[in-house]
DNA sequence: GTAACTACTTACTTAGAGGTAACAACTATC
DNA sequence: GATAGTTGTTACCTCTAAGTAAGTAGTTAC
């Protein structure tokens, strides 16, 4: 396996990338990630986080991360019942390609506002 | 500005990522990139490359990534005529951010196979 | 002149992501 | 028992991302 032609590799990596993207993707999932990487939060923590976000939206995204084992729901049994969220070990690992792709991000737009 | 809270820090960070997200969002968008970071291509072979792209979304993302400036259309004046596409500095600066990405996607691969 | 190849474009349709708003369950307060 | 504050859920609607299929424009081959 010394050898693998560019085009495989290339191939591979489309794969893999199809794989990550399917759990991340769509226009919250990112953001509460990123707010739940600044410390576990309840639910209306994590609404007034992302402004925009409706609790419907919310609620769906969370429940599935949980399904695909990024975040974590405990329900505390209080007397308002209070329900906190919390990434796994597996959630925190996205800490590095998200942290990459704000730097990114930021760049991106100072190219752009130059540019333009 | 030695002294930023957490959740400002958090703000800023949501903010940052909308951007960036915006731009490489969408079924398409990485995989067309991860494939130009394999080498210019032209339209045909990047169909290749992403099998199941239909012709419509592959002319339609294109043209979105050239606007946002991480693609170059280069038309040379030849007997059947011949476009190729390449990543600008801005396109391939994507490199990093996309690699880790693809490193957290072989990961999780093996963690949920390995879990269900 | 007609068939075939490349590189798209256009028109039409569909699926599902996302939005709005009202409701539900629980407790506390008046 | 009516009102309000959490933490969500449900039903319904809309809109846009993506898919399908056919067409266009230029050249080559016969």
């Amino acid at each position: 396996m010394a050898h693998v032609t560019k085009s495989k590799e290339c191939d591979r990596k489309l794969k893999v990338t199809r794989d990550a993207l399917e759990v991340i993707q769509g226009k919250w999932r990112i953001p509460i990630i990123i707010s739940l990487l600044y410390g576990d939060k309840r639910f209306g923590e994590i609404s007034k986080d992302i402004a925009e976000i409706s609790p419907k939206m919310l609620s769906q995204e969370l429940k599935a991360l949980e399904e695909n084992k990024i975040v974590v729901r405990t329900v505390y049994d209080t007397m308002p019942v209070t329900v906190e969220y919390s990434l796994t070990d597996l959630g925190r690992s996205l800490k590095k390609p998200l942290d990459e792709l704000m730097t990114w991000g930021s760049n991106f737009r100072k190219v752009i506002l130059r540019g333009a």
